[in-house]
RNA sequence: GGAGGGGUGCCUGAGUGGUUAAAAGGGGCGGACUGUAAAUCCGCUGGCUAUGCCUACGUUGGUUCAAAUCCAACCCCCUCCA
């Protein structure tokens, strides 16, 4: 699938191209003219499940980003109107079902993260944001159903892998389910319609979708050209990257703590710029050349740096993309934390810092409480356990005790608790 | 509709009346080794106001001194037949 692309003319694909972000497109060459010749508006969908993005739609945004830096035009479509059906994708049937309150909210949230990335307004190639329950929401069923479910084979559809895999497997498949790509394509037409969308990007699994959209835009303007522009302006494409998996084959961004959210309010950018830093040796030139902008040659460089040395590529690789997602002075930050506690030991202001009232050091905290409160461990069992296993610290000296008690005695010269659990996660406690 | 199999802790998956908070593996956490990497090795891995108490083996009820284990009904999943 993946062609030589030498030859590409265009300056978005030959970038995304050279630096990893090509699977396949439905029509290389043809996309590619559209790309050199002419602005082009194309999209991506999200889910609106959440308030905020993860490294795992990262690479998606950051595509984004190169097709507006290349002059071209991104739409952000959240799938508002499909998030209230509750995606019934994945293993897990619990989905919490929203409201549009909590849909709206989260899209405005996702907004904020996005605005990172891209530019937001009304230039021609400004970014702009829609939601499909704004069609959605009016479609009636059957009128649906005459104008375009005739255009969906079932016997096509039941051979995209989405489908095949689950039928292989015998996994339960619902109605609902197998019309998620009917209305996806849909998408697809409708933001044709409106923004003059040709280009559906997304990730590899999203391929079948796509080419769904892309061919129902196709049969749409066969039918009837006079209600359609999509005969006049040419056929609409489909375009993804493949999906990003770590060194050891572990899906990108999810780790057993969750995602590595790319919103403040749920991640740090400390823990971010950890995320980052603390990525595998084999994974360092991929990711630097999609998670970051720095130029290929440089990164070349940078790669090629071996053993303990390839630590600082880490560094930079972190510095890039905490910049990129919470600005340079949060990653400048994060990285004299990084320095100040990794590397002499200390700590840094850029750390979970928990306040506490001072009344309860007065009286005495327990240590299994103080690591608890500090969100080090999820229960005075487990804090136990961290203790009794040997890897809870306060203020770097190793406790012992489970019994423990912390005072005032313990608070250092800069008015804090510095606690441990292991060599990477610490937190402060600040009494107020 | 008929016949059979199954629903166990974060996941996979043993267990088929008490010694079972439930084997084993995975995952996770901690330790050792390192480079805040990988691989490897070791320990831990339900909660609590804690020599006890509570919650947990699809749901509800029952038998029993005692149930994840037996019985009944119900819900869901799978296989084969129609």
């Amino acid at each position: 699938m993946t062609q030589a692309t030498a030859e590409l003319r265009s300056d978005f694909l030959r970038t995304i191209e050279a630096r990893g972000f090509f699977h396949q497109a439905t029509n290389l060459a043809a996309l590619d003219t559209l790309f050199a010749e002419t602005t082009v508006t194309a999209y991506v969908g999200y889910d609106a499940t959440a308030d905020s993005l993860h490294v795992g739609n990262l690479m998606s945004i950051m595509m984004l980003r190169h097709m507006q830096r290349a002059g071209h035009k991104p739409i952000v479509l959240m799938g508002g109107g499909t998030t209230k059906v509750g995606d019934p994708s994945g293993k897990d049937a619990s989905r919490r079902l929203l409201d549009d309150v909590g849909i709206q909210a989260n899209i405005d949230s996702i907004k904020t993260v996005f605005s990172n990335y891209l530019k937001f307004g009304d230039g021609p190639t400004d970014a702009i944001m829609v939601n499909n329950a704004d069609w959605l929401d009016q479609l009636e069923y059957v009128t649906f159903l005459r104008d375009y479910g005739r255009h969906f084979s079932v016997n096509r559809m039941l051979g995209f892998d989405s489908v095949k895999l689950r039928l292989e497997r015998e996994q339960p498949l619902s109605f609902l389910e197998f019309n998620y790509m009917i209305l996806q394509a849909y998408d697809f037409v409708e933001l044709h319609r409106r923004h003059g969308c040709l280009l559906q990007m997304g990730g590899s699994d999203q391929w079948g979708n796509i080419v769904n959209g892309v061919e129902l835009g196709r049969r749409l303007a066969a039918l009837d050209e006079d209600t359609n522009k999509i005969d006049a302006t040419g056929p609409l494409h489909g375009l993804t990257c493949p999906l990003i998996t770590t060194a050891s084959g572990a899906k990108m961004g999810k780790t057993a703590e969750g995602a590595i959210w790319l919103k403040a309010t749920r991640l740090s950018p400390f823990d971010y710029w950890q995320f980052w830093r603390n990525t595998d040796d084999a994974d360092v030139g991929k990711f630097l050349k999609i998670f970051t902008e720095l130029p290929l040659d440089e990164i070349d460089r940078i790669a090629a740096m071996e053993g303990a040395e390839i630590n600082e590529a880490k560094k930079i690789l972190a510095n890039e993309a905490t910049s990129l997602c919470h600005g340079a002075d949060e990653a400048a930050k994060a990285a004299g934390t990084a320095q100040a506690t990794f590397e002499q030991g200390g700590s840094g202001d850029a750390l979970t810092t928990i306040e506490i009232p001072r009344a309860k050091l007065d009286s005495g905290l327990g240590a299994l409480e103080a690591f608890v409160t500090a969100g080090l461990a999820n229960s005075n069992g487990e804090a136990r356990r961290l203790i009794k296993g040997g890897g809870a610290r306060v203020n770097d000296l190793g406790l012992k005790d489970e019994k423990a008690v912390l005072g005032v005695a313990d608070i250092d010269s800069e008015g804090i608790i510095k606690l441990s659990a292991g060599k990477k996660r610490h937190a402060l406690l600040r009494p107020i």
